[in-house]
This record gives structure tokens, C-alpha cells and sequence, in this order.
RNA sequence: GCGCCCAUAGCUCAGUGGAUAGAGCAUCUGACUACGGAUCAGAAGGCCGGAGGUUCGAAUCCUCUUGGGCGCUCCA
């Protein structure tokens, strides 16, 4: 709506610029594209256009003489949308709109009902996500949870702006790490059993390690000991394995983040992939042998080191069935692919960028993006460095489990999800957790959440004073006069392009921050303005429109976030 | 040494080419006997890490520089 409202603006200035170079009063070769912008303050006009001072050089005239020109020639067809146009500062041309485009916004708002904010910039483009994937050899951490959070959203606004977007999780559950994990599990197995077995240096600390050697001992006692050290590693990794998975699984849902696709490593290996992969990239003569190992030139597709694809030992290096496991990502037909890492995968990231090239794909098919890391902050105000082979972190059960201490299981889950969406990606997060725990009842989540359960409760009062709301068409908006509603309609009326431009720029930040203005602005309509008024029958009807569209867009953006919209709290 | 991320109000962060740089928290002052005070109105708080450059116009783009974080394995 709003941009139909700048496209037929636009369309006034470029013919205002066309018919000034026809007269003579403009001389120009080239037309720029028309930027229209919505100014921050009031005084500014509805809608403001820059084109004078972009025009000043070319035209070889100042900005404001410009201008002077071009708002005259628009004058003198004067067309219904714009009220005046004021050249201001520098020579920016003020367009003050006639409220009739408001009433459109509403009306359009109103027949959208749940499908405002939905639009299909996308064109059905398939984009597979891939975020979490946390080795399975622990529980999930809370920067998974920020990964979460952040990846559920990404797929959320990427599906309502007309891609066909999917959530996928990615197991390693083939590489070295199983083998080093199943290797702690049995360094604890030993000891309880009462061997003198040294604790691995690089194992896993966390105390959980020690429950599963203890669960193995309870169900099946020390029987493994009879077994080759390298069976008995495979035996309780089989164990160990799905119960991990499981684990992870169910923090996620709790989380409400659902994944559409789980792919094993172990099974991307069993159908050969690599072996695929190595074979296409060995016809093109990419690889070669050094050092006993096998090598990919990523060098040649401007790489800044060649990397080992075959080890040594004939195993697999990392990146060879993750290769194999995004080129079985493209097979399977996704236009796009994006992958949301930790920051401490930022060399495998390029190399894998390199080596889908090398492996003929166009680089904008496989984008890599950075959830930044999340420091956790003691009561002393000191980072510390999580880390899940010593054990010490938090883990995304944990956190919800001490936020439900302060306030119900599904607002947990909100004020988490809302912790990790307001703050760009790719900053780094300090999480002071006492201080989210304290911070639960006060959490900006709220601020939004009232807002929605606020206007839900304008329509619970007047159903039971039983002012029933009249036909759309039967409702005279010209009612909506004061600027409180004006500014609240046009925030409303923002809503698509923000998600667009959270699609667009795969950052999906701006998302809350939007929802927060649109609260505030509520919140200071509502304060201002009395929706239900006996006195006023027609202004009521006018303003329970503006509320209901309030409710959609809240609800709707909530909705997007993943976080519950509550009619009371 | 090389690459990536970050630096904006006391604190946590938005703003990535437009007018007077914004919000939340914290601080201070106020608000109707009326739709939910988990709210609102207002005050105070800033050489946008620093220095050059591009531009009509820079927190934003380029170069250099300072400080912090993370990578640079035949680990994942």
C-alpha cells in the first residue's frame, strides 16, 4: 500500500522532471532513479524526495532553485494525493499527503487480515537454511539457542515473502568428535567400573559424559570391558548417540523450533556422496596427491591455501562430505542455499565457499552467514569463555529451565527468543544470565506482548458493552484526525517492507525493533485517544478499525518471531 | 603476519549515503475519580574509537590507524 503510495508519486515527480527538460527551465541527460523517503519528523512531510540535490551538479543549478522549478510544475496540475510541497533545508521537496492514503492503508490492512506484511519479492525461490547443526556430542549450548531463534525466524520471514524456504540440521555424526566423545564416555565407564584410567585431555568434561558410562553400567553392567577398545568406542557411541540426539531435539522443540530435514552425515557417506564429489572434481585434474594425503586446489579459484581433502589414513577431512553434503543440497533442487555458522568456523566457511565454486557452482547459491558468539557473564561482571569439551556452559534447557523460575514455560521461551532476535547477528552478545533471570517480568517482550493483549482488550470491553463493530464500508475513517493516528497509521502501514527488507538483507533485527515503535506508538495513541467512546458512536467505529489493524500487525509480527501474541497476561 | 567481526548516551544496543544521530535500562520531574499504570508526557545525557579522503551531504563508502573478539590443523 505504502508503496503503491510512492510509486504514483514518483510517477508525479519523474513527469514534473520530464516536462521541465521539455520547457527548457531544466537541462538534463539523464533521469536518476526517484528516491522517496519518509522523514523522521513531522515537519518533514509525509514523503520526501532528494532529487534536487542529487540533480545539482548535473544540472549545473542549486539544489533549492531546483527544486523551486519542479514543485511549480507539479503545482500546476495539482493531483488529489498531495496536499502541498514544501522545499526545505538543503533543497529536499516536502510532500504533505492527504489523509485520504491513511484510510486506504486501513482499508487495505482490513482486507488482508492475517496476510498483511506477506508479499512474493521471493517468486518461489527454494532456499534451504541450515542452522544449529551443534555436533552431537552434547547438549545445545546457548549460542545454539541464539542460532535457533535466529534461523527459525530467518525461514519464517523468508517463507512470507514468497520464497519456499526449509529448516535443516545437519548431524555430524561421522567425523573424529564421535570418536573422541565415545572416548570420554569410557574414560568415565573405566573409572566408576575402578580403573585407573586417566581422563582424556581433550575430552569431554561435562558431567553428563558420566551419567551415560553410569546408565551403561546400570542397564548392562561391565561387560564392555571384555570388548577391543575400538569396538567398545563404536558400541557406546550406537549408545550414546541417539540419546543425544534426542536431547538436543527436545530443547529445540521446547524452544519451538522444528526442523524440516535431519541429515546425517553417516548417511550423505553410505550413499557415496564423497566419493561423487572427489570423482568430479578428480576429472576436472583438481586434485592431487602431497604429503601422503590427498589435495583440492582451491588456490586456483583464488583460495588462499589448497586444502587436504583425503587424510593421510585414507579418512575423510571435514570438509569433503560437507561438500558432498551441500552439493546433495543443490540436487535436491534448492535454488539457494544459506548456512548460519559460529564465528569460529570462519576458515571452513571460506573453504567451503571456494570449493562449491570448484566444484562448478555459481558463488551466490551458498551463502554463509555469522551468528556471532554469546559470552556469557558471571556475577562479577567477567566473561567466560563457554566451552563444551570442559563442561562449562549453559545450555538452552538450562536458561529456559531458570527463566520458568520467574515466569510461566511459554514466556520463557518468549523472552529468550526475544533476547536473541533484537540484537544484530553479527554483534557479539554478552548474556548476563542472573540479569536475564531478574530481567524476566521487566523484559522488553512484554512491552510488545502488552500492546497486543492492550487492544485485544478494547474489543473483550466492547463486546461486553455491546458496541458491535459495523461493516468496513459502513465506517467513516475521515473520523482519524489527530496526528497520533496519523503517525500510528503510517508505522502500520511500513510493515511489508520491513519484513521484505529483513528477507532482502537476511537480518532480521529490524523485526523487533519495528514491533517496539509500532508498541510505542500504540501505547501513546491509546493514552491520547479513547477508542470506546458512547458519546462519539462514529469515532469509535473509525478507531476500532485503526485498533483491529494494530492487533493484526502485532500479532502478525509476533507470529514471525515466534513468540506468542497474548489477548491477556 | 594474514583474514573476518566489533567499537555510537553511564550500561545494552538500533541507525550502513540524507535534514537537529535514536530506543531500552539506569537517573530526575510530572500524568486523568475515564477503554489494562507491565502505560504515557517531559528533562538530562554524545568531538558516532582516532586521522585523512570521496560527495551537494558521511556514524554510514575508501585508505590509514588504535583497542577488543574470533579464525588462519592431514580437529570438527
Amino acid at each position: 500500500m505504502l508503496d503503491e503510495v510512492k510509486t504514483q508519486l514518483s510517477q508525479i515527480v519523474s513527469q514534473a522532471v520530464k516536462s521541465v527538460i521539455a520547457k527548457g527551465d531544466l537541462t538534463l541527460t539523464e533521469i536518476p532513479e526517484i528516491q522517496l523517503q519518509a522523514p523522521k519528523s513531522d515537519e518533514h512531510g509525509d514523503l520526501a524526495c532528494p532529487l534536487a540535490l542529487v540533480l545539482a551538479r548535473s544540472a549545473k543549478k542549486a539544489p533549492r532553485a531546483i527544486a523551486q522549478i519542479l514543485v511549480e510544475e507539479i503545482e500546476a496540475a495539482p493531483h488529489p494525493l498531495i496536499k502541498r510541497v514544501e522545499i526545505a533545508g538543503p533543497g529536499f521537496m516536502n510532500f504533505f499527503l492527504s489523509n485520504s492514503y491513511l484510510y486506504e492503508l486501513l482499508r487495505s490492512i482490513q482486507n488482508q487480515q492475517a496476510n498483511f506484511g506477506r508479499s512474493n519479492i521471493g517468486h518461489g525461490e527454494r532456499i534451504v537454511v541450515e542452522f544449529v547443526s551443534a555436533n552431537p556430542t552434547g547438549p545445545l549450548n546457548i549460542v545454539s539457542g541464539r542460532a535457533a531463534a535466529t534461523g527459525d525466524t530467518l525461514v519464517n520471514v523468508l517463507n512470507a515473502t514468497g520464497y519456499d524456504a526449509i529448516r535443516e540440521y545437519y548431524i555430524n555424526d561421522a567425523g573424529g568428535q564421535t570418536l573422541r566423545f565415545a572416548g570420554s564416555v569410557d574414560a568415565r565407564y573405566r573409572q566408576l567400573l575402578g580403573q585407573a584410567v586417566e581422563f582424556p585431555e581433550d575430552g569431554y568434561h561435562g558431567d553428563y559424559v558420566t551419567r551415560f558410562a553410569q546408565e551403561i553400567i546400570d542397564a548392562e553392567g561391565a561387560r564392555y570391558l571384555q570388548m577391543e577398545e575400538s569396538d567398545r568406542l563404536k558400541a557406546f557411541w550406537q549408545i550414546v548417540y541417539p540419546k543425544i540426539q534426542r536431547w538436543q531435539k527436545d530443547d529445540l522443540e521446547r524452544f519451538g523450533v522444528y526442523f524440516d530435514v535431519w541429515t546425517r552425515e553417516q548417511s550423505i557417506r553410505d550413499a557415496k556422496k564423497p566419493e561423487e564429489i572427489l570423482q568430479t572434481l578428480k576429472s576436472r585434474e583438481l586434485l592431487y596427491d602431497a604429503e601422503g594425503a590427498t589435495w583440492l586446489r582451491l588456490t586456483a579459484f583464488g583460495g588462499d591455501k589448497d586444502c587436504v581433502v583425503i587424510k593421510s589414513d585414507g579418512e575423510y577431512t571435514y570438509i569433503t562430505p560437507d561438500m558432498a553434503y551441500h552439493h546433495d543440497k543443490f540436487q535436491r533442487g534448492f535454488d539457494r542455499a544459506i548456512d548460519l555458522l559460529g564465528p569460529d568456523h570462519h576458515a571452513q566457511a571460506g573453504r567451503l565457499q571456494t570449493a562449491m565454486k570448484a566444484l562448478g557452482y555459481d558463488e551466490s547459491r551458498l551463502r554463509i552467514l555469522f551468528v556471532q558468539q554469546v559470552n556469557l557473564v558471571n556475577e562479577r561482571g567477567e566473561r567466560v569463555n563457554m566451552s563444551k569439551r570442559k563442561g562449562q556452559l549453559i545450555t538452552l534447557g538450562e536458561l529456559i529451565d531458570q527463566l520458568t523460575g520467574t515466569v510461566d514455560e511459554r514466556f520463557a521461551v518468549d523472552v529468550a527468543r526475544y533476547f536473541f532476535l533484537m540484537r544484530s547477528s553479527s554483534s557479539h552478545l554478552d548474556f548476563d544470565l542472573s540479569l536475564a533471570i531478574k530481567r524476566a517480568q521487566e523484559n522488553p517482550v512484554f512491552y510488545l506482548q502488552y500492546a497486543h493483549a492492550r487492544v485485544c482488550s478494547i474489543f473483550t470491553l466492547a463486546k461486553q458493552r455491546n458496541i458491535r463493530r459495523l461493516p468496513l464500508e459502513e465506517v467513516n475513517l475521515e473520523w482519524l484526525q489527530e496526528p497520533e493516528e496519523a503517525r500510528l497509521i503510517k508505522k502500520l502501514g511500513e510493515f511489508p517492507e520491513v519484513v521484505q527488507s529483513c528477507a532482502r538483507t537476511l537480518e532480521i533485527h529490524h523485526l523487533p525493533h519495528y514491533l517496539q515503535e509500532v508498541a510505542a506508538l500504540f501505547h501513546t495513541f491509546y493514552n491520547k485517544c479513547r477508542v470506546l467512546d458512547e458519546a462519539a458512536p462514529e469515532l469509535t467505529q473509525a478507531r476500532l478499525v485503526l485498533a483491529d489493524c494494530v492487533r493484526l500487525v502485532m500479532g502478525n509480527g509476533l507470529s514471525l518471531l515466534g513468540i506468542s501474541a497474548p489477548e491477556t497476561m
